[in-house]
RNA sequence: GCCGGGGUGGCGGAAUUGGUAGACGCGCACGACUCAAAAUCGUGUUCCGCAAGGAGUGAGGGUUCAAUUCCCUCCCUCGGCACCA
């Protein structure tokens, strides 16, 4: 009888006693980074899903292992950030004190999955000695001009009571907990990432990812090509500039519109439009995110009794204020189309403006950009002065030119990415190390006083100020360092800027003095394979490339990309939704693996489908995997082996189209389809007389990623060297795929009639001519013409009568 | 609205370049063992039909000796983005 929970407990023990997932990394041959999304250590335990990310990711980097490379896969904890801290609010607890609690929880928990993390390397981000290079890339953030502070309107969760980046703000609610999310005007530090956008674009083309994420990425960067245009306003000395990728409709503009939030605005208004126009912004800028789109495409707007100047016909174009014109995008002002664009058709329908038309399609119709893609589109420039008759893409390249020759525009790349806003005004984050002199100016935190640690002296209960502002130690911290009167900034920063670089800090094992080796980086990084899920294509995964860019620049290390190649593990859902403590409908492993153990439930787990697909829980299903386990333990342990060379032919040849189907199959992190291949060879294997020696030992070694605490034990039984996982992957032999006989399979008119089995050296001629006499296809060509023959090797005959 | 993934038995799913659709497993049915049950083992299991045979991979059409696979039209579904000028 197999007992998992002392056979699991015996080999976890023994690989950590022979150390034998620490890597050398200065040493190492072939290296091969191998990593998982870290986990934030919440006092629940595993879930579900944590096994179906670290299980399948482990049986990979075990079969790299098994390949011949240097696998390194650490583990660690993304460990700052709201749950310990709201934790701490009810109940007291300090959150360095339960997250130092539940880190020791979880590591117990992950080496029950039994995987090859080399624990001598962990990091948790919210450790000193882990926080103060967090503080350091800041440092280099300002020195190198990519940190700065500024005033914007900026995403605010009254329930988190904080700031929010973007990211974090996608469809207007908090990524946290689905508030809906305000704007609000405040200081803030930014991070540069838009200065990187292109870079950003350009490196995708070097990444193995999904599609998926990469287009996800481009359209949350969002690049356009087009021109500003500049407009002077009437009767006075200002100019407005409006980006539009489709400067060829410029002759159809009938009216201008401006963003409430614009600042010139309160300047071009007339003063009999003054009170209409500041009623309109103050209702606009009450509005929520959420509003606005609850609105749909009704527009609504108010005159401001200005005017802009056309440029190429000098006439008056009437501007008004609209809230569908956003101020972060673009200029905050837009020219209006109607006849070519749908948001300006219905701008002009509802306030009476005329629709003039300026390009037409080469069939001669009028068209709305929404329709056609604007960079490829056919057609020619009609009633447009000089440009009248031009192809469409010829003459937005020549009004460009042409405003650019009078000064009134210029050729624009526009970018929808906006920089990375990184102040929190939560406690349990890393204090942003900047302090303020007696006027108020910014000071970076020298190096040496790395890290400035985050005081314990406060209330958690926020308040929309950080926490921070209360302590008194960190204030008195401050003026011993730094003078009289100098002030320590008190916001904390954004856990993601936490984890965009700790690829690297698993390889500094913890120095605090360099933040990582050059030479250790530049052998190890990118990281191979990074396994972890979709939810982060356009917050951490765009982060930590921005990060490992700006690093680069900085000359701290060589590498453009953090992660070569990168997977997403599907979900795991219960009666098709969701898992989640709210629905009650959260599987927990633990009944599991008490009853079935480890091996036999991530087996489970990578057996249900694709490992990128995800799938269903069922209860039932995971019998199936245990009666493999079962059946595997009952053959070697009770069956002689023979000598090397006795077994029937069909189990050899069998033997070696497993190993090819589940090389081919681990390649491609297709678990599925291995396991379903290992349970056919042990269906042969338990029916065969004879198994040589070898092929059960290779059997074992196919099994090793996949059920790594059951094949060491029957690894140890066949009196195998050493750990099985140190043994090389089984190679296959070509030559022993192939058999004596082959099945043939004959169609008539298309329609499988039968199947023959010929000898494997048979001509096409022998075969076409067997498979002629078969009776069962006989009775269908008999007293008919065939007219066509057709052979495929190997595979069948096709015979058309 | 735009972009992307996907529709195959009662269920999860399999099917290198078009070449025997339903591998592997769950479940179910029957049988063996047992006083009995569980476990285990054996047999069967796409649908209709006693059978011969016929139908069949979301629907309809096309290309081909041959289509889950390629092409066209449409339906459904999941995910992402969404007034980005």
């Amino acid at each position: 009888m197999y007992e998992p929970s002392s056979v699991e407990g015996k080999w976890q023990k023994k690989w950590e006693e022979a150390k034998t997932y620490e890597i050398d990394l200065k040493n190492a041959k072939d290296p091969f980074y191998s990593m998982v999304m870290f986990p934030y250590p919440s006092g629940d335990k595993l879930h579900v899903g944590h096994w179906y990310n670290f299980a399948p990711a482990d049986s990979f980097a075990r079969y790299m292992r098994m390949k011949g490379h240097d696998v390194f896969t650490p583990m660690g904890f993304d460990a700052f950030g709201l749950p310990a801290e709201n934790y701490a609010i009810k109940t007291g607890v300090h959150p360095d004190d339960s997250i130092t609690t539940n880190v020791e929880t979880m590591i117990t928990q992950l080496k029950r999955i039994g995987t090859m993390y080399d624990w001598s390397k962990m990091v948790n981000t919210s450790k000193p000695d882990y926080y103060q290079w967090t503080q350091w890339l800041f440092l280099q953030m300002f020195k190198n001009d990519l940190a700065f502070k500024k005033e914007a309107s900026v995403n605010w969760c009254e329930s988190c009571q904080t700031v929010l980046a973007n990211e974090q703000a996608q469809d207007g609610t908090c990524e946290r907990c689905d508030t809906e999310v305000i704007q609000k005007p405040m200081t803030q530090w930014y991070w540069k990432i838009s200065d990187y956008s292109q870079r950003l674009l350009d490196g995708h083309d070097n990444l193995d990812w999904p599609e998926k994420t990469i287009s996800m990425q481009k359209n949350w960067i969002g690049k356009s090509e087009g021109c500003d245009v500049t407009w002077k306003v009437e009767g006075s000395d200002l100019s407005l500039d409006t980006f539009t990728t489709t400067v060829d409709t410029i002759y159809g503009v009938t009216f201008a519109v401006i963003s409430p939030e614009h600042p010139e605005l309160e300047n071009i208004v007339t003063a009999e439009h003054k009170d209409a126009v500041a009623a309109y912004q103050n209702k606009a800028i009450k509005k929520t995110d959420i509003d606005r789109m609850a609105e749909g495409k009704k527009k609504t707007g108010v005159d401001t009794g200005a005017f802009l100047i056309h440029p190429f016909t000098g006439e008056k174009v009437p501007l008004w204020v609209a809230d569908y014109v956003l101020m972060n995008y673009g200029t905050g002002v837009v020219m209006g189309v109607p006849a070519h664009d749908q948001r300006d058709l219905d701008f002009a329908t509802s306030y009476g403006f005329s629709i003039v038309q300026s390009i037409q399609s080469d069939t001669g119709e009028t068209f709305v950009y929404d329709d056609v893609d604007k960079y490829n589109v056919k057609g020619e420039i009609v009633e447009s002065g000089d440009f009248t008759g031009m192809s469409i893409l010829d003459g937005r390249k020549k009004i460009t030119e042409a405003l650019e020759a009078k000064q009134l525009g210029t050729a624009k790349v526009q970018f929808k990415l906006r920089d990375w806003s990184i102040s929190r005004q939560r406690y349990w984050g890393a204090p942003i190390p900047i302090v303020y002199d007696p006027e108020g100016n910014a000071h970076a935190i020298p190096e040496e006083h790395l890290p400035w640690e985050l005081p314990r002296d406060v209330e958690f209960k926020p308040t929309g100020t950080s926490p921070l502002a209360q302590s008194k130690e960190l204030k008195e911290r401050t003026e011993k360092i730094f003078g009289a009167g100098w002030t320590p900034e008190v916001d904390t920063m954004d856990t993601f800027v936490c984890s965009s670089f700790y690829q690297f800090r698993y390889l500094a094992e913890g120095s605090d003095t360099e933040f990582v080796p050059k030479d250790i980086a530049k052998k190890w990084m990118p990281a191979d394979m990074y396994i972890g899920g979709p939810e982060h294509a356009c917050m951490h995964l765009i982060y930590s490339r921005f990060v490992t860019m700006a690093l680069k620049d900085f000359g701290f290390i060589d590498t453009e990309e953090p992660f070569k190649r990168l997977v997403h593990q599907g979900l795991i859902t219960n009666g098709g939704a969701k898992m989640s403590k709210s629905k009650g409908n959260v599987v927990s492993p633990d009944a599991f693996i008490e009853k079935y153990g480890s091996d036999t439930f991530r087996m489970y787990l990578m057996f249900m489908g694709p490992f990128t697909d995800g799938g269903d829980w069922n209860d039932t299903g995971i019998n199936g995997t245990d009666r493999f386990v079962k059946r595997l333990w009952r053959l070697f342990d009770e069956f002689k082996f023979s000598p090397n060379g006795s077994e029937e032919k069909e189990v050899t040849s069998k033997l070696h189209a497993t190993i090819k189907k589940v090389t081919n199959d681990m390649e491609r992190l297709q678990f599925n389809t291995s396991i379903s291949a290992l349970m056919e060879l042990l269906n042969l294997l338990e029916k065969a007389e004879k198994i040589d020696e070898d092929t059960a030992k290779t059997m074992i070694k196919l099994l090793a990623p996949l059920a790594p605490h059951l094949a060491e034990e029957v690894w140890e039984k066949l009196s195998g060297d050493g750990f099985v996982i140190d043994q090389d992957w089984p190679t296959y032999d070509e030559a022993l795929l192939v058999s004596d006989t082959l099945t043939i399979a004959v169609q008539v008119n298309g329609k499988l009639r039968g199947t023959i089995s010929v000898d494997a050296t048979a001509s096409k001629e022998d075969i076409i001519s067997q498979a002629k006499a078969d009776p069962n296809v006989s009775k269908f060509t008999d007293g008919a013409d065939i007219k066509k023959e057709i052979y495929v090797p190997g595979k069948l005959v096709s015979l058309v009568i």
